[in-house]
DNA sequence: GTGATCGTTTGCAACGATGCAAGAGCCAGT
DNA sequence: ACTGGCTCTTGCATCGTTGCAAACGATCAC
């Protein structure tokens, strides 16, 4: 900047007000600093920027795993929304490590983003209490933390007992549900299944919970693996609590040679772009991720402003955000066996 | 950090020589000064650090879409080995845009990277030309610009060749090209299917390619679907670009009653998690990405060094390493019609 | 013609860290 | 006792930018 200010005769200053779009700049030494910029191809240095008007511009995105579909779609659309703000998004991997979700929430990230969306998994809720933090923070789904962070995302009991309620709609009986596990989100979606079931007056004969340890593919496959072998009566529903599960439990169907719908129907959470190319296509709950991008992203903004007007105010109020979702029933769901 | 020195009594330098792990300090000063910081719970300044030293420990990856498994897992990998060296990766979604492509290529994320891993669909070979970027920059899987650009990727050419091969193997007479289209990708894996039906001896009659824009699993749906609507004779084995395209074709092979794989076999690039849990599960070859992120950050650590010595050498020759990849064989290429 | 007002430009200091080189204190060797 | 060499500590300048407030020149009203 020191180069164009020489090249163009004007002060380093009047550089920096034509860069900033500072109002009161005349039209040719405008345009003269200007064809100075351009030719030296000058770039803004980011960094001195941040470092003297303390705020970078970038959003720290933080997801257990990026590769699994759910926080690839979500990364995308925060990416998304960041961009039409012109904010530039850090994506952070913990891999579900809670040492790094710690350092996360005690700040690790804090000077280098504005502010941080962190969805976690395994929350070291013990470590963190009810300390808030001194940056800009919102919590993306469930967690386990306590309220006093504010937190975007759908209601995940009412999204599983949607989700269940439909499998009984289409007069399933029997309906088992997959993947509960330790994690607050599991919490939630049993209570909703549980609640779907109760308010349909199944029989607690007919209640199932299968836990499993992690929402993937994988563990889906074993868990419904487990299940067939064994000799128990077989359900005539399954509810994954998201998609990956879901993806694994239909593949362990198929290759047991039950059949979906007609045997057993099948109903998960997530509506990743995966469901609708399954065997056959999973009928499921789909949160509306570009809402809860832009929700957070408003959040992360308010509390940044906060932050700016006064020392410590009340540093707002831990709102919990519901964002809207909506049932997407497709064929591995639809089956109407006889009552019985 | 200044507050740390007062607290303690010694000088900004010092605290700046512990935390830096300065050799010479000594051990009380060292313990007085640690002390300090805990109790006043100081964090390094990444920006300051950064403006100072030139280099901020951030590499930025660029890729079309997050939201593609492929690119998800690829930017997982990236992650994942980044972080093993203490570096942090900024992501960035380019979402197939030209412009925001150029943009990258002319440094728009310099001074907050250190480097940048660039994954480019569409790339703009006339505007960058023959231009050798001012900062580290390796480019990941093919494309368009030139050899100028260091590169790490797989074999596209002989990627395809082996799946090609392979459903020739299998029995194959007719295998259909699935996906090839405008990108550099899609022109070597063309070449390579067409190597592979050649070096068999396949009558020219028995070769097709089907051209798609994007390689999504919605237009392997549109073009497979269109296909068995057609009059042609049908393929005995379909060779998709990638697996999302494959995805696409296998639901609607499913959706017409093909058999996979007894009327029809099925091979793919790319191995995403996803290829396991398809009906049947996905032939696929699998990059080793783990590979790729390693060399990939090699070479960008390499052009760092450079970049430090001299003033301007010639700056690293256009590097292109091709990463190992194998084929795993699922069961949607397992067949063995009689010979006809 | 002179003072007030406005628009435009500028100099200085600062953000928080590190590179550099010099200063302070100590010990051993002569 | 003096010097050289060592360890430990420090002050100063600096990275590239912007906040602040003053200075500058010109226009305007009286």
């Amino acid at each position: 900047m020191r180069d164009v200010a020489e090249h163009a005769g004007v002060s380093v200053r009047t550089v920096s007000n034509v860069v900033s779009g500072y109002p009161h700049v005349s039209a040719t030494t405008r345009e003269r600093v200007q064809r100075s910029l351009d030719e030296l191809g000058y770039r803004m240095d980011f960094l001195a920027k941040g470092l003297r008007s303390g705020r970078t511009g970038f959003v720290a995105l933080a997801v257990p795993f990026l590769a699994e579909p759910y926080f690839a779609e979500l990364a995308q659309a925060v990416i998304g929304a960041a961009a039409r703000r012109g904010i530039t998004v850090l994506v952070e991997s913990t891999a579900g490590d809670s040492e790094v979700e710690r350092k996360i929430l005690s700040g690790g990230l804090t000077n280098v983003a504005d502010g941080v969306l962190f969805s976690a998994l395994t929350l070291p809720a013990a470590d963190v209490g009810s300390a808030v933090p001194d940056f800009p923070l919102v919590m993306l789904g469930e967690h386990s933390v306590g309220d006093h962070l504010p937190r975007v995302g759908i209601d995940n009991v009412a999204a599983a007992r949607t989700a269940v309620a439909h499998l009984l709609d289409q007069g399933c009986r029997r309906v088992v549900a997959l993947g509960r596990n330790a994690s607050e989100n599991g919490r939630q979606r049993t209570e909703g299944y549980r609640q779907a079931m109760a308010e349909a007056k199944v029989r607690r004969v007919n209640w199932f919970e299968v836990p499993v340890d992690d929402w993937t593919r994988a563990e889906g496959y074993a868990a419904v693996a487990e299940l067939l072998e064994g000799d128990g009566p077989l359900p005539d529903g399954v509810f994954a609590f998201n998609d990956a599960l879901a993806v694994g439990a239909l593949r362990a169907l198929d290759a047991s040679g039950v059949r979906v719908p007609e045997d057993v129907a099948v109903a998960a959470i997530d509506d990743i772009q995966e469901a609708a190319y399954t065997h056959p296509p999973l009928t499921s709950v789909a949160p509306d991720l570009d809402a809860i991008a832009e929700r957070a992203l408003d959040l992360l903004e308010e509390q940044g402003r906060h932050k700016a007007d006064d020392d410590d105010p009340a540093p707002v109020p831990g709102r919990q955000e519901a964002t809207p979702f909506r049932l997407v029933v497709r064929a591995s769901s639809q089956h109407r066996p006889a009552a019985g």
